[in-house]
DNA sequence: AGTAAAATTAGAAGATGTAATAATTTATAT
DNA sequence: ATATAAATTATTACATCTTCTAATTTTACT
């Protein structure tokens, strides 16, 4: 477990912020506090690892309101919603809106801490996942439109003679775009040049 | 829409199934009802596709015993939980679980058309997705242990000549399984064989 | 207008992959 | 023990890909 993660609680409620600062310190995991969802964006750092507790119910921004803001500019940490006036419907709708859990308050304590833990496991796969795949994005951005219709063109697996036909131009041309294409990306071979192409999703 | 598809409804309230029944009839849906889960079961068909209306209290299995009992076979129809008396935590463990959705009775009838109209687009994908899953194992069931070994190193982008060192060969049983493998995988291109890998999940 | 990046082409040499044919040696199962 | 399938190897001819070097033309920007 990386100590490096933090929970993120926001809740307008000073018992409820403590009490799960509380917790959270009892298992040597690192907390920041805020009494509202602006707040929270205002601090906003997408570099900070780690997970968020989110009340329901605050004055201004709603922990569903924050979720789904969130969610729109695919900002995806692990969330935690907890409730004092929660139902049914609410529920669905955060866990189905990617959620990781809905607790009701009064919640218990191991099972919070089950869920932070779970979360925090989460966020780490994530942000392992998506510093690949900056990386890649990094290369791919540095490639000229033509280097990239002929990526495109190579990842559906044609013959550099089709491709030369297709794109009007000699197959030297595509060799030499072809070439580039491998040393920008970075790619030893045409199996890494592909699943770099499916993490950025060039293909289904 | 697929008009073959077909709303399996599970629940001991007569009144229930009826009210489905006449609903899912309204916008032109079969559907077959079942007074319990076991009753379910007893004449379930994975080649029937749809999905699935369960309750959550009925005598014997309940709707989360069923839930939980297809997904422990690999089996995943879109499911739609439906309750009298549902709480909080309950929903959160269904949706979780992987239901499309948790209603509570008494419900909504449009919601209720719009959720199975997405569970039945859900199961259509998913069968889609999964047919061509089991075309691609088909063949790969037909390589010979030698050829599936040649087949792991080629989508790891080794070369010929390395896949013969390694396996103690030379470089024309490799080229010769090699072939096959094109041949039995019916993969026209590298490209081809690296996708159907991937749906294999021979490679992440 | 001048510079830099991008796109284009060619040629040549060597490495690699493909296809077709043919044959030998192991295994495996009836 | 003997078919049958699997695994193995070799050879040949060809197609393709890779790498290198070198050069020209276009495009974009200052």
């Amino acid at each position: 477990m990386n100590k490096e993660s933090g929970v993120f609680i926001v809740d307008d409620d000073e018992q409820v912020r403590s009490a799960l600062t509380l917790l959270m310190e009892s298992v040597g995991l690192r907390s920041e506090s805020f009494s509202s969802g602006q707040e929270y964006l205002d601090q906003f750092d997408d570099s900070k690892p780690g997970c968020l507790i989110l009340d329901v119910r605050m004055p201004g921004i709603s922990g569903l309101d924050l979720q789904a803001r969130l969610s729109a500019e695919k900002i995806h940490p692990p969330i935690i919603i907890i409730t004092g006036h929660g139902d049914v419907p609410m529920a669905v709708r955060a866990v189905t809106a990617g959620a990781i859990d809905f607790i009701e308050k009064p919640f218990n304590n191991q099972s919070m801490l089950d869920t932070v833990h779970r979360a925090i496991e989460q966020d780490a796969k994530q942000r392992g996942e998506s510093s690949r795949l900056e990386e890649i994005e990094n290369h791919y951005n540095e490639l000229t439109p033509r280097e990239k219709e002929v990526l495109l063109s190579v990842i559906e697996g044609k013959r550099n003679k089709i491709i030369a036909s297709e794109m009007n131009i000699s197959q030297s041309t595509v060799e030499a775009h072809r070439s580039k294409v491998m040393e920008k990306m970075a790619a030893k071979t045409l199996s890494d040049l592909m699943r770099m192409a499916l993490l950025l999703k060039l293909i289904d």
